[in-house]
Order: structure tokens, then C-alpha cells, then sequence
DNA sequence: TGCAAATGATAAGCAAGCGAATTAAGTACG
DNA sequence: CGTACTTAATTCGCTTGCTTATCATTTGCA
């Protein structure tokens, strides 16, 4: 059990550390450090970029878009909305809903994370073979719908 | 520049959304709902390896070998010791540091903890060619050494 | 119509990260 | 020897996530 004799791989495989979780917490803290200057982090400008792709979203469909609980927008929405970055404006048609706006400022943001995600991925992809990273990202995107088709089941 | 004629993958590639944060928190959330009946979480779970494999770690190493903060050891540790899981014991060599000690219901901890990796993997890895998943692992972990180099540059 | 159930947002409280500041204990050097 | 620096751990305060509970509104159905 402890020494198969042909393991099958497994994200144990790597060196027996959560490369899932590590690899993300190091993204996030590059990031992090690249927005600082800007006074957003990374969480907070996922969310714009939602309202790039479509302005004026209610806030649960945000937390929908970003598959994470409406509190955790609510908050985040409190400190885009302190900074002067979204707008929150309630719903004529549904008084228990608000509708959030970017601000010039927010869409502004945008493009500057756009460039920045470029930057950590160049970081990140050094001396990888593009056709190996490719299917990387196949793989993460296969595991991440295996996973949350096993969350949704539960 | 926002149309290149032949993008290069980027972690925006699979769907314009972050793959890498997502997958680390559906990972984490299946964990903890598999770890809960034991009384402990992922993070405090990982700690437990590390003493299984050296038993007696001061806090700092223990945090240098998880790569993070010494003040979320800290708090890991308040939380497993709580629990009986491992105890900690002033270094004699040393009065500023304490060796940490995993408990018997701490090792025991360590078995079922590889247990449910496997059945996590297995139901993240369903479908996904086996050599395909083998090139993936070994991506991660370069992408992980990549951008560790980065932070530790700054 | 009228009342029960569902929905949108927030509040409170917890875990896991971080950085900065603090305290105690070791180490090094003039 | 003593002062200055380093190191180990903790405390404080922050963000992001979660769950659970609450409140207001809307919807659905008898």
C-alpha cells in the first residue's frame, strides 16, 4: 500500500506536497504584489472582469459566474465599491437586488490585469513545451468540471 | 493585442476564468468535507506528513517544508494540539523553540489522509488519459519551482 | 386574495493565508 | 563583558473563502 509496485499518478506524485494548493497560493501571492500598487487584489479584479464581459450584473449572478457563495461577493463588492471601482445600484424591476456597474476606473483595471496575468503566466510557462502546456490546460479544466460535477452531486 | 492571430496558452486560455485558484479551492472544499468526521482540515492534515515523516520539527521547519508563514504554523499547530493530534515540547537546546510531536491519534490521522487523496484524484482524474495526466504533474511542478525562483527574487 | 416558500443580500463567526510588530532567547563581535 | 544582531514564536489586523442565520422582497399556489 505504502510502495505499489507501479503507482498510479496522482497529485501525490509530484513530491508528496499539495501542488494544487501550492501552486495557487504562489499565483495569488505574485498577483497580489503586482495589483498592490493599483489598490485591488486578485479576487477583487476577477470580479470586474466579469462586468467587462457583461455590466450591470446582480450580484448573485456574479457569485453564479464566479461559482463561489453571494456572500463572499458581497464583500468583495464592499471594497471595489470603497475604491471607486464598481457601483452598486438596486434593481427598479427587483428591490431585493443590486445591480453592480464598473466604474471608469474599474474597466481601466481590467486591461491592467489582463497584462499582468500574461506576465505571471510567462513567469509561470518558462521552459515548459507549449504542446505539454497545452495539454495541461485540458487536464486542469477536465478536473476542474470531475470536481465540481462531484461537488453538485453532494 | 487583444486578437493575437495565435495566442499563446495562458492560464486565461481555458475559459477566461482562473483555473488554477478554482481547482485549489474545489479541491480543498471536497477535503474538508471528507477530513470533517475526523475532526481536522486539509491544511492541519498536511502538517501531520511532515511529522510522519520526521517526527519532532520545530515550528519554523515544519513551516520552511510547507513553504508558508510561521504564524499560520502557529495557528495550525494551536488547532491540532487542541485536538490531541500532536503536542508540542519546549527544545531543550533551544528554550525559543518547540519541537512538535505527532500523538498516536496524529499518525492514525496520517493513513486516512493518504486514503482520501487517492479517492479525491480518482474522481478528479476520471477520463483523463494516463500519459496525459503524467505530463500534467510534471507541468505543475515546474510551474511551482518557476514562480517560487520569482518570489524568492523579490 | 393571502399565506408559504424561495430568493437576494447581509451579518456573525470561523479557518487559512499574509505582513508587521513584539517578546524572549541565542549568537557574534568589538 | 556587553551591546547589537538574529531567530522562534506569538499577537494583531487584514483578505478571502466558508456555513449558518436573518431580513426583506418576490413568487407561487390554493
Amino acid at each position: 500500500m505504502s510502495e505499489p509496485s507501479r503507482p498510479r499518478p496522482s497529485s501525490l506524485t509530484v513530491d508528496y506536497k499539495p501542488v494544487f494548493h501550492e501552486l495557487a497560493r504562489v499565483r495569488a501571492i505574485l498577483f497580489d504584489a503586482k495589483l498592490a500598487p493599483h489598490g485591488i487584489t486578485i479576487s477583487q479584479a476577477w470580479v470586474l472582469t466579469h462586468l467587462w464581459q457583461e455590466d450591470g450584473l446582480s450580484q448573485s449572478k456574479i457569485a453564479g459566474r464566479m461559482d463561489v457563495a453571494t456572500v463572499t461577493t458581497s464583500k468583495l463588492i464592499d471594497r471595489l465599491e470603497d475604491h471607486g471601482f464598481v457601483k452598486r445600484q438596486v434593481d427598479p424591476a427587483d428591490r431585493r437586488s443590486n445591480l453592480v456597474f464598473a466604474t471608469k476606473e474599474g474597466r481601466a483595471l481590467v486591461r491592467v490585469l489582463t497584462k499582468i496575468v500574461y506576465e505571471v503566466d510567462e513567469v509561470a510557462n518558462a521552459g515548459i513545451d507549449p504542446s505539454d502546456l497545452e495539454t495541461t490546460l485540458g487536464v486542469l479544466g477536465r478536473m476542474r468540471e470531475n470536481l465540481k460535477s462531484e461537488l453538485a452531486r453532494s
